[in-house]
This record gives C-alpha cells, structure tokens and sequence, in this order.
DNA sequence: TGCCAATCATATGTCAGACGTTTAATTGTC
DNA sequence: GACAATTAAACGTCTGACATATGATTGGCA
C-alpha cells in the first residue's frame, strides 16, 4: 500500500492501492475507508488528491461515500444492475470507435444469445413469455419509429437472455445485445422487413413456450442471417447511391 | 449540457454532461476538451470539482490527459485490451460480492464458451493451436502451483476464445472466463484431476485441429460437468469437515 | 425519570489562490 | 539556417477555508 510521491499520478496510485484492497479482501463489503483527512496523511498527499482517488473509485461503483457525522467512503456491494450501466456504455464506446463492422457484432450478438437458448427453454417462466409476446405485439403497431422498435428489439432479446436465469450470463450478454442498437438504429426497417423479424420473434417466443431449444437455436441463427442480409443491402444501396453522386 | 449548482454531486453531473457528449458523438475522438480552466467558467465550478469530473471519466478510459504547452483532456480511443481490464475486474467483484455459486458462474463461462467453438473451429490458426497444446503441456507439469495451474488453464480457454476471430465476442468473454479463475483456485486440485483436466484439453485441441465443432461442443460440456462436480465435492468435503468440528 | 430540542463534532462537498512541472512554440543569437 | 534560451499554456498538487449534512451529545423541561 506504497506509494511514489515522485511520480505525477498519485491520485491514480492511490486509487489502484485501494482497489487492489478491495480485490484482495482487505476491504470487505460496506466496511468504511479512513476519511479524507486520514487518507491525506497516511499516503502524506493533500485531501483534493485523495478526493481525486475517490471519484475514480465512485466511477467504477467500487466505494459510494455518504455525507455527515457518521459518513464517509464505503466499500460499495457491486450490484449486476450498477455493472450493467458501465458494461452497456463501455460495449457501445467499443463498437462506435473501433469500426466493428456490423457483422462482427451481430455475430457475436448472436452467438452468445444461441449460448443460452437450452437454458432458457429449460427455465422460462410464464412472465418471461410474457413479455417478449408483449414486445412482439408492439413492434407490430405500425408508426411506430425506427428507435422505438430497435428499443422493443432489445427488450424482446433480454427477456429470452434473462429467461435463462443466470444472472451472470444476463449480465454479459446486456452489453452484447444493448450494444448493438445504435448499429440497428442505422438501418431503416421497412415495413416488409419489420414484419419479417416479428415472424422470428413470434416464431421464437412459441418454440420458448414450446421448451424447444433446437428450434430456437434455429430461429436465432436465421435472424442473425436476415438481420446481416438486411444490413449488407443497406450498406450496398448507400454505397451505390454516393457512386451516383 | 447544463447542471444544478445546487444540487450537491456537482463533479458527478459534469462527468455524466461530458460522457453524454462523447457517446452522442458531440466529441469525437482525439478531440480535445476545453482546458480545466474554461471548464471550469463553463459549469461555473471551481477547478477541482472540473478535475474530480475528468478523474471520473479517466477511471473508465473515456479521456487520457497530457500536461504541456498543447495538452489537455482528449476523447480516448476505447480499445478492447483497455475494457479488458475493467470488465475482468468488474467480474470478479460482481461474483465475489454477489455470493454467486460455483455451479452458476460455471454455467455461465461454459455457455458462453461453447458459442465460439464453431467459430474458432472454423478460424483457428497455428498459433492459437500452439499456444493451447504449450498450456496443456505446461498444466501436466507436476509440482506447478494451484495457482499457475489456473493461470494457465485461463490461457488455455482465451486462446480457444481468440481463435474464434472476432474481438467482440473475446471481450465479453474475457470476464467470463478470467472472473472464474479466483473460484478455481478454491479448488484443490489433486494430481488425478489435474490429469482429467489435461486429457480434456488435449482432446479440445485435437478437435480444434480437426475442426470439428460438434466434438469441441461436446467435450466442453463434458469438461462443464467435470468441474462441476469437482466444486461439488470439495463443497462437500468442507461440509463434511465442518461436521466433525 | 423520560423525552425532545438545541448544540456540537465530524465528514464530505466546494471554493479560491498559489506554486511546481511538463511541454511545445517562440524568440534570439551565432 | 541551426541551435539554445525563453516563454506561455496546461496539468498536477498543495494550503486553507467555508458550506452543508448528519449522527451524537447535552441540556432543559414536563
């Protein structure tokens, strides 16, 4: 729990010191730091640079701090709906800045979703249909826009991943599946083609009720196919319109 | 882009103001942040509340600064090998506060796992072939740490995972798989099953040679179970132990 | 005695101003 | 024209202070 004061990153030091305690158990759950004055002295540095430390920490959900006499910087419990946030912003930052291609990302959008298809027909609950039977339907409303049908997409998808009922395999794949909408919001759905993957998904949603998993399995690799076919026919088309410009 | 001065988690509204602007693509990458200063008269803040911000979103490699004449906060490049790091300590802290079970993390990893084989059956190339026959050979060492076993064996499945080719999916699955390694290493592992182990991946990597999905699919459900039911008895052995006390 | 309100102590949140250090551009000289 | 010294901009850190939230303490009153 050393530090360099000669190196131009004691804040960062200081934040990974305290990390590697919480990793390692030296830290355990809800357990309360020292405060900011105590911290200053014991890495001899001045409170705004472990302040500094601190809100790096917050930034990754690691310590939540609490105003007060009896406040302070707590050992925060990390909850699958707090990493959810930063998987599904990190996994978004990822595919914009990389260039990932659209069917890089498909494909591994869908590989991961087939991974729980046996699990999912094994433990889907009545709820779990329900809801996807319920996205289903929406995206069938016509008027309804381009954002609010990929946003129905992924609430369709996450209730198949969730219904597999491994909280760890939800929270992997949300990144995976939330990920992808900004690439589907790029493509402008036509009623034909809308009307195509609601087939899938209401295909899909029977074969769950159905507890059949290699038909899912199925229907999950064709819609990963005709979403791809769907994207390269976009792609195409705006490369021949810039030809003609 | 505007915040509430009276509102007390000012730094936290600036970060949230500049991360919304970076993932809506109002900055782009390499771009370069007004200075602390002008931030600063910007929100109408003082300075280290701005630079609490910015430590908040450099904790999540969404900025990089550098110091100099023409530095500055800049929009970083998110690269895959940066969310690594976060998403394997995320991970691991999600299982290890979360009194996630064995047997579901394990689920998890091979569910996800198993989606590559038939990518990585098609893709794989030389290297990825030699680097899981050098682990497996380096696991059937006799008088290797519990610990460098499982570093190993956590070689061995991102290789099989990079051989699938395709970033997205070695990303997500980076968790996946190095979050595992802790729960690993609370297993014993005696010489025999190191041995069950070993035989299970020369077998992968036979297949993986061969190129036969199916087999690859089927011999990491069989490893799946194995563990499995390793974890088992040491649970139980514990247990039993616990009794006697 | 028992309860309630005022006070206090502690800790985080924020601010202002300052100095040190790094780095690139500018300037000046040979 | 090339090299060295200077300068300016920006981050990194420090000091000291005030504001605010909140639990604990204390005191008074019924």
């Amino acid at each position: 729990m050393k530090i360099d004061p000669n190196s131009p990153d004691l804040s960062a030091q200081i934040a990974k010191a305290i990390r590697d305690a919480i990793m390692s158990g030296d830290l355990l759950v809800d357990e309360r730091l020292p405060s900011e004055a105590e911290l200053s002295e014991q890495f001899d540095v001045s409170r705004p640079t472990v302040r500094e430390a601190l809100k790096r920490l917050g930034a990754q959900s690691l310590i939540r701090t609490q105003r007060g006499a009896t406040g302070g910087a707590f050992v925060n419990r990390l909850r699958f709906e707090d990493a959810y946030g930063q998987q599904i912003t990190t996994s978004t930052l990822l595919l914009s800045m990389n260039d990932v291609s659209f069917g890089v990302a498909c494909e591994a959008r869908y590989a991961l979703e087939r991974s729980c298809a046996a699990l999912a027909a094994e433990r889907r609950t009545a709820d779990h249909l329900a809801t996807m039977r319920a996205e289903a339907h929406r995206q069938s409303q016509p008027g309804l826009t381009d954002e609010a049908f990929c946003a129905s997409d992924v609430a369709f998808h996450r209730a198949l991943v969730d219904a597999a009922g491994n909280p760890v395999i939800s929270y992997q794949l949300a990144g995976a599946v939330e990920a992808m909408q900004p690439l589907m919001n790029m493509i402008t759905f036509s009623a034909r083609s809308r009307e195509t993957i609601v087939g899938f998904h209401t295909e899909i949603a029977d074969e769950l009720e159905a507890r059949d998993a290699a038909l899912i399995d199925q229907s999950l690799e064709d819609l990963a196919t005709y979403t791809n076919r769907l994207a390269q026919s976009v792609i195409d088309a705006r490369q021949a319109a810039r030809a003609t410009d």
